[in-house]
DNA sequence: CATGAATGAGTTTTCATTCAT
DNA sequence: CATGAATGAAAACTCATTCAT
């Protein structure tokens, strides 16, 4: 039927448009002083309509953290299994969606740090908490084997692929914090764009092996 | 006055109960889903009287931030200005010493990224804020300082010192901050210290240089 | 106009269709606790209709009411004005009509109790008002009339005919409360059948005056 | 310790002030219209503190239930246990001790019937259901046993004990609901003394047995 | 007529902060 | 100084009712 189908569309771009909103909002004031007002206004929609969409704040928030993990989920997969990329393509795409996920919503993932609180957690309808940790999961997994096949071609110091993973999350998620941080003791001037080239580099440079090393 | 010393000292004394307290709770809940009431329970003592050291919950918390940076500022000029110790040597104390506060509280750096919304910062005492800043951007330059000499003498890749400086930083927090995340999705058995080990080590071949590079 | 009467055949149609489905939720979940969706979900229509045919959900609940007060007036009118029942027979007609709504909806008369608000009753147009008070107060003086009858004819001992009107309304609604009541501390084997018998022994024996009384 | 006695006692005397306050409120506008602040205002505190005494609205509520049943079974075992009273006499002990509830409080019976959601049996501390529902059994049960006596001792007609306990608790529930619902319909003069008395008259005489009965 | 998305006032609950003892 | 009961403003969430389609 054309109407349901219209219908379903309507939803899922109001979904979009509270999405779109939150995201600001959350960005702004970070999780906890963004209140549903709040979002509503930036919506431009009442507090009751957000809750025909989302069962919870919480609720809410997953929604933005799940469609990050997709995003990157897909690059990730993408990237990994494309076997017409060397490994140095790879690891050069990786980073690039990284970034993009950044130039998105540069908070996003520090705020999905927020989940982390058990009591959140509970309040989460099962099948979003799987979802999320099973795309959690995967990305890093397609990570750990990216590096894997680095280290098996000898182009990456050998060290635990999982935890080359971690890092390469971690960093990006710590210049986030970073960034914000700096704005709070009023550094002049933080060129961020400038520090995301050297982590590349500092980064790229450290996983290379090359030969008379160690 | 010996009385009055020893009142100070007394006073000084309770002042670091509490914020031992206040770290333990912060550490657990996070600075948002923590009450004065469970900081006041954790040091055994009752609300109120937390408010006759601590002008609110906000003041508490900088003060945690501010003992943190004060002890990586401690360590950072001292290695700085150590003119016995070598550029690695520095490097790797400047690293030993960011190690030493993760495992203080290896929430504080993230948490400290609470003190960034502007509503906190209004309500905070301006020589809260002063100490904070001033100690921030202290500790920072130290360690851009540290990166130039480097650099130099042809021991670091050429890259701005500051971006050097800023990337330690955030590479660290962000290890918190995933620590934490791994723990969210389930990830089967989280071993970071192989991820710190790793970490340094790349970052450390990273940093440096070597003939033939570039 | 033929027309016209279908039109309001159908009319009458949903308008029943609707309060079948609200008696149904309203006995499940008591009013405060039925929203107006569950309604229109039980009668497999949308919110908006309802208040096509109901202007609220007070009114809605009010003509539920009045379905069982005409249902009893009718029945108890016609116990009270068969000229060729003797009092013993009139005595238990009564009390099958009254074991007939019991049947037919055991909360009904205990949900009625929600009606005495005073701030349901303001918003409860003049007319249903009306109504409502007209029904109740004919079907108790009808029965107090035919305690009255058999008081005369000494065959009830001699008490207020309105006394004992009430009495036996305020025995089946306290049955019905009861039964819920048992359900909520778990009483083993609630055998309401058995009670409900036992009730009109009782308050027969209790009714009915025998030589040498008093 | 004094000091520590004089603390809990004044925090009883608070709780009794709230659920004296509580029973005011719901008492006049039933649970679901009574609000937290109604009770806050009625008890001149603010709605805070009813937090301070009670978790929830529900635990409130129960508690009220709770100090019901606790003097219904105190009196009833205190009648039960009475070697020196014949049958009679605790018959009609036992209906004074219920008269003494209605006055206290005529809606606590009526009420009550909120527990039965299941909805709301969840939020309750498991310690709270327990409670309710020993006394509440208890209270049946000593009834049913004194009925089983009467039997017994030929003095009341022959009937499931249990079904004659449920019917005294039925037709005091149903006639504070009476009580009420007689309001709603402007009965011009409702004399409920002479109701329940009445009521009393019948239900002994129903209850007793008499030789040639039968 | 029928729909169902949107509304927004109203409710429960939390917690930083104060102040009388 | 220390206490901890009380405060009350603010937040999340609900639901009867409306109205554009």
């Amino acid at each position: 039927m054309g109407i349901k189908e219209r219908k379903a569309r309507e939803r899922e771009m109001r979904r979009q448009q509270i999405m779109v909103a939150a995201k600001r909002v959350f960005t702004q004031r970070g999780y906890e002083k963004s209140t549903m007002e709040d979002i509503a206004r930036e919506a431009e929609l009442s507090p009751g309509t957000i809750y025909l969409y989302f069962k919870s704040k919480d609720e809410l928030y997953a929604s933005l953290c799940l469609r990050v993990l997709r995003f990157i989920n897909v690059k990730v997969d993408h990237v990994v299994s494309d076997t017409a990329m060397d490994y140095e393509a790879k690891q050069k795409a990786l980073l690039g969606a990284i970034q993009e996920v950044y130039d998105y919503d540069p908070l996003i993932l520090n705020n999905m740090f927020h989940l982390q609180s058990s009591d959140t957690l509970k309040s989460l309808s099962p099948e979003l908490m799987n979802e999320i940790n099973e795309l959690s999961r995967n990305a890093l997994q397609a990570m750990a084997g990216m590096f894997a096949q680095g280290i098996e071609k000898d182009l990456v110091i050998d060290r635990h692929p999982m935890a080359l993973a971690d890092i390469v999350w971690a960093l990006f998620s710590g210049l986030v914090l970073w960034e914000e941080s700096k704005k709070m003791i009023n550094a002049e001037r933080y060129d961020l764009q400038n520090t995301l080239t050297t982590a590349f580099d500092v980064f790229g440079r450290g996983l290379r092996k090359r030969r008379g090393d160690e």
